[in-house]
DNA sequence: TAGATTGTTAATCGATTAACAATC
DNA sequence: TAGATTGTTAATCGATTAACAATC
C-alpha cells in the first residue's frame, strides 16, 4: 500500500520565506535561483532547502538551480495560495482589525467577506472596506455568504462558545488567534497562531545570553 | 565537563499554554493540578507534559500532581515572566496598534514604554496610553528610555534598515512581525513572528482534508 | 572541460512516546 | 491498602544534516 505523507509541518512553515525571496529573484528579472543562494539570505542550510522545495515537485537544474517562474507556481499550487478562499472575522477588535488591514493574505487568496462584532458603535461600519455585522447575525451571514475560514480574535472567554456557533453554521477551517485550544468535532481544521508562545521563546532566549555573559 | 541544554523550544512555546490552564486551576482554588489534567485539556498525552514541566524544576507528588502556586511561580521564572522588560514599538501602523493594545504582554512583563512612526498624523498622539513619537528619534529615544526590547511591526522594505538604528540605539532583543529574515551581529536574539506561515500550515490542511475526502 | 548545484541515500540529531519502578 | 500519578530510563519517530554520484 502506498503511504502518502501529508504534513511536513516544518517544510511548508518555511515555504512562504522561500517564496518571498524568489519573488525578489522574479522582480531582479532572474530566470534562475539556486538553493544555495535562498539558504544564504534565510541562514539555512542549502541542503535543507533543497529538500523543501522538493516537496513542491519541482525539478532544478544543476548548476543554475530552479526556474523562477514555475518554481513560483508550484510553491503556491502546493500551498493552495493559487485559490480564493472566502473568510470571515469574528471579533472586529484591535487584532481583528489589524488583521482585516492586513494585504498579504489576501494576495494569498484569502478573502475576508465581513466581519462580526457585538459593539453597537462598529456594527454597520466598515474596516478597510470590510462590513462589520451584529454578532448575532453570525449564524445566517456565514451561510448567506458561503465562507468556509473564520478568523478567531474574540476575547478569550468567548472562544469556545462561538466556535461551536462557527461549526453549526458551515465553517470548516478556524484560524484561531485567541490562547484556548478549542474543541471541535472531526474534520475541522484548527490553526492556532499563538503570540505567548513567541513571546515566551523570546524571553528564554534573553535569559540564556545573560546567563552565558 | 557539566553541559547544559538551553533551549528546549517546542517545551518552551508549550509553557504557557500549560499557566493559562494552572491559573484556570488557581482561580477554582485547587492546590494540586495532575500533568493528566493538563494534558486532557490541551489535546496532548500526559508524558508530554510531565516532561515539559520537569524543565522548570518543579516536582510533582504521585497521586496528587504538581502544587498549583508553586508551578505558576516555577513557570514564569523559567520563562523570565516575572521580570519587568522595557521595550519600544517601531511602527504604530494596524498590527503595531493591536500590539500595544494587548494585555497580555503587560501581564508578563513586556512594558512599551513608546511607538515609533513616521506619519506626523500619529506623532504626538496617543494609542492605548502609550505615546507615539517621531521615528526620527528613534535612536536617541531608545537610549534615553533604556529599552532593551523592539517590536518590529514597520512595511517589510523598512525593516533591515530599522534594525540596524536598533542595534545602533543599544537594542539587544528583537521581536520580528515583519517577513524579513533580518541580519544582526551576534548576540541579538531575534524572534520573527510569522503570520504567512500559519496561513500556509492552515491551508495545507485544507487541501489534504479535500484530497482525503 | 571544470565545477557548481542538484537529488538520493544514509547518518545523525533531537523530540516524542512507551514502559515501568517508585511513591504518596 | 490500592491505585493514580510521578520521574526515569529506553525505544521510536521524524526532521535535519552529511556524503556523494549525477549532470548541466
Amino acid at each position: 500500500m502506498l503511504k502518502i505523507k501529508v504534513s511536513y509541518a516544518p517544510s511548508v512553515r518555511r515555504l512562504p520565506s522561500y517564496l518571498h525571496i524568489i519573488r525578489q529573484a522574479e522582480r531582479n528579472h532572474d530566470s534562475y535561483i539556486s538553493g544555495t543562494v535562498i539558504a544564504q539570505e534565510l541562514n539555512l542550510e542549502p541542503i535543507q532547502v533543497r529538500k523543501d522545495l522538493a516537496i513542491t515537485g519541482i525539478v532544478g537544474k544543476p548548476k543554475k538551480g530552479y526556474p523562477v517562474e514555475p518554481l513560483i507556481k508550484a510553491i503556491e499550487c502546493y500551498l493552495g495560495w493559487d485559490q480564493q478562499r472566502e473568510a470571515v472575522l469574528v471579533g472586529a477588535g484591535n487584532l481583528g482589525s489589524a488583521l482585516i488591514g492586513y494585504q498579504e493574505f489576501q494576495r494569498h487568496g484569502l478573502h475576508i467577506l465581513a466581519a462580526f462584532d457585538t459593539d453597537p458603535q462598529k456594527i454597520g461600519s466598515q474596516v478597510h472596506g470590510v462590513p462589520i455585522r451584529d454578532m448575532k447575525e453570525l449564524e445566517p451571514g456565514i451561510t448567506e455568504l458561503h465562507a468556509e475560514i473564520a478568523l478567531l480574535t474574540v476575547p478569550s472567554p468567548f472562544a469556545q462558545a462561538t466556535t461551536e456557533i462557527l461549526v453549526r453554521a458551515g465553517i470548516t477551517s478556524i484560524w484561531n488567534f485567541t490562547n484556548i485550544k478549542l474543541k471541535v468535532p472531526d474534520g475541522i481544521v484548527v490553526q492556532r497562531e499563538d503570540l505567548s508562545s513567541g513571546y515566551a521563546l523570546l524571553s528564554v532566549q534573553m535569559l540564556n545570553r545573560k546567563a552565558r555573559s
